[in-house]
Parts: C-alpha cells; structure tokens; sequence
DNA sequence: AAAAGTTTGTGAAATTATCAAAAAAAGTTT
DNA sequence: AAACTTTTTTTGATAATTTCACAAACTTTT
C-alpha cells in the first residue's frame, strides 16, 4: 500500500545526461516545450523509448501534448543531483583526436571537465586549447588534480601501456580510451573502450544491410 | 521438417564487422585459437552475447575449448560476403576528428575504404594524409567517386546544412556525423551521429553511478 | 463546439542480453 | 592411463530492454 519504489533500469538512467543536455540547449534557446521526439531526435534515440524513459522522472503525469522544458529540466537536475556536475577528467594526447575532443565542446559541463590536457611534443606543451591548458606529460604527476578519478586516452596505441602505468599511482580509476589499442587488464582501473571503427562498422553495415534487402526482396517471396 | 530457416538477429548481424575484424587481427598474428571472452574484450561485448552470435555462424557445432580462428574467419567472410569491402567513403572535414579518423587506421578495410577527404583550408588541400589524398571542398563535385553512397561528417557545425546541401546531388544517401549539431532533415539521405559527448557522458556517469552505490550499500539495506 | 489531428501513456509483444547448469574437451595428478 | 579438476562451450530459462499499438488526453481547425 506504501508508494511504489522508484525502480529506475539502469539502462534508462544512463541516458539521463543526454536529456539533460538536451533539455538544457532547449532551455538556452527560450523553447517551452517538447515532444517526444524532437527530444529523440537531439541525442538519437527513438521517441517511444524517450517517453519510457520521462515516465520515471515524471513524477506526476501532466502535458498531454510535449513536455514542459523547464519541469523536465528541473526532473532531470534533481534525479541527476550534482553526482557529475563537479567531475574531473584529464586527457592524455593532444593529438588529433584529443583537440578534437577539446575544440568541439564534445564535453559538455554537465558530464564532465577536462581539467588539462597532456603531450609531449613540445610545441604543444603550455599552449592552452579551448580554455583547457596542455602540459608535459613527464609532469602528470605534479599536475594532476587531486580528485580525478577519469582519464581520456587519445595516443597512439604504442604507448598506451606506458601512459596507463603513469596512471595507477593518480587516483585515476577510469579510462576512456579512444586510441586504437587495448590496454591490458588491471585490476584497479576499469576501461572503457570508444572504438571510433566499431562505431562506423555498424552503421555502415546496417546501410550495406539495408541496400541488400532491398534488393532482395522478391527472393524472400519465394519462401 | 525442413531444416529450420536460419534467422540472425538483426542486433547480432550488426557485431559481425566487428568480429570479422577481430578475427582477422588474431589471424594475422597467427594465433589459432580464442575463448569467446578473448574476442569480447577485443570488440567490447560480453562472452555470453558472443557465443551466442556465434552459434548463428558456425554451421557445425564442433569444439569445446575455444574457437578456431580461421574456421571462424571464413564462416564470417562467407556471411558478410562482399557487402563490406567494396564501400567507397568519402570525408568531409580533415580537421582534428578528420585526420585523427584517418591517421589511426581506425577505418579497416573490411568496413569499407575512406577513398578522399575535402576540406577548404588551403594548407591541407593537396595534402596526403594516409594514402588518402585531401581535395578541395569546392571540387567535390569533380572529384567524388561515381560509386559512393556515404559520407562521413567531421566539420564545425555552422557548415554542416550546407555541407549535406552539396552531398544531396551526389548519390550520398548516408551521412555518418561526427559534427556536434544536427542536419536537419531530408528525404533521400539517412544520417547517423556519432556524439562523442553521448558516449563520455554514459561512461562517466556509469562510473559516477557505481561509486555512489557502492557508497550507499548501507542505506539500501533500511529497506 | 464539434471534428480532425497530435502526442502522450502504457499494457502487451518482441527482441535482446544475461544467467545458470549440463556437457564436452583439455589438462593434471596419481 | 584412469580418475579427477579445470575450463569453456552449449543452450534452456529468465530477465531486461525496446518496440508496437492504441485508447485517452489535449490542441487546433473548421
């Protein structure tokens, strides 16, 4: 009889800083409201998922016809509370990749700040890209702030154990690793792999997939 | 009584690249055998889903400990068949993400070939980055090959309505984009965004999320 | 204010991933 | 070389997630 227990799946909750963000650009842009899927359109995920998905936060049932910005924007504040507003991220590499990632704004604040960047060639070192100040490398130990606990990787994949070495010593317990190479297994540090390949793979497969089933559709009536 | 109609899941068939890629890469560094775990840690997916993918391809049940590398290699090239090999890609935008794209190899030719890149800055046109010659964005027309359906985006977002404007009466019918804004919408042309924010974000706040558990163990048990 | 058109909310179905335990092979010990 | 141990696959069962589909709620149009 007691109100049920907020049961959130794990698999909706990890989209969550996507709504977040989104709802914020459309907060920044003056928008009241939003439907469904506008809101799957923005972060790419199918509209019936993304009402699943408010039905959590919803906490009461309302609208009728889109959702208000703000309420959900607020909903989505709260349920995400400040757990990574203040988060700390170091990158190593700033490589192609790693400036990309600091030059497009790809991190936005509410996951995440990169804190400083790490290179060794030197006409990077003591540059700053997008407000985020690049150092040595040999200095990650002097620099790195106290309370990060996440590492972007963007090096090539030779020295990627080198660098993960560095890192065990640092607090660092995550890695995002965006190089082509896998770092061995270690039992404090979880990593997590952003395979740039895998991700064009899949689509490209799917365009090739789809193109064939086209095709084919009079074979299948053969069945 | 016939034999049953062999029918892959589509959430499967789309990991086949990614273990052809795999598959390929032990085959290379002669390697015989592999453990499902062993491939999921090199394509990212979990042993459980990849013995399962793999019951779908290996026509004959047969070992027990282990797969054997090149059995599993040609039973994938003939399911994959030549729809892969052959994709012509082309690159918009040989900035960081763009170069970063080309220089790490991290398009095998097994997902398909990047056969140009465009950009407008003069000090990259004519460049080679990678075997991959860099046109100039205003040659597009001249220069794309007759035969490539996809373009891969990887440019400030201010140009993208315009880039896609000029990919329109090419035959590009699918648009991979690594850009932090969105196309909007057209007919004849499907477009894919890779958010690099979206995939930090799920990894940050999954590990934010499993620190605050692990704190929070006592209160769970209140209940 | 009635009719037409949207969009949500949500059971139900379909799909996908994970668990768990039996079976098969390989390795180890005696 | 037989018996035991360990490892890894296979697969039925279960759990989690996504998609479908449609009634209900609201908006807009006539």
């Amino acid at each position: 009889m007691e109100e049920a227990i907020k049961k959130i799946p794990p698999s909706s909750k990890r989209r969550f800083p996507l709504y977040l963000r989104a709802l914020s650009q459309l907060h920044q842009r003056g928008v009241v409201r939003v439907m469904s899927y506008q809101i799957g359109n923005m972060c790419n995920i199918s509209a019936d998922t993304v009402r699943r998905d408010l039905m959590y936060v919803r906490h009461k049932g309302k609208t009728a016809a889109g959702y208000e910005v703000d309420s959900l924007l607020e909903a989505f504040n709260e349920e995400l509370g400040t757990n990574t507003n203040n988060v700390k991220i170091i990158l190593i590499g700033a490589g192609n990749i790693g400036q990309g990632l600091l030059k497009y704004n790809y991190i936005p604040s509410h996951i995440g700040k990169i804190e400083c960047a790490y290179d060794t060639d030197p006409s990077k070192i003591g540059t700053i890209v997008n407000n985020v100040p690049i150092y040595d490398l040999s200095k990650l130990k002097q620099t790195c702030p106290e309370d990060c606990n996440i590492a972007i990787l963007a090096i090539p994949k030779e020295h990627i154990d080198d660098v993960v070495n560095r890192l065990i010593p640092l607090k660092i317990k995550a890695i995002i690793n965006f190089s082509d190479g896998i770092p061995r297994k270690r039992n404090n540090i979880v990593v997590h792999q952003v395979d740039l390949a895998k991700i064009v793979s899949e689509i490209v497969y799917d365009f090739k997939t789809k193109e064939l089933d086209e095709e084919e559709v009079f074979e299948e009536e053969e069945l």
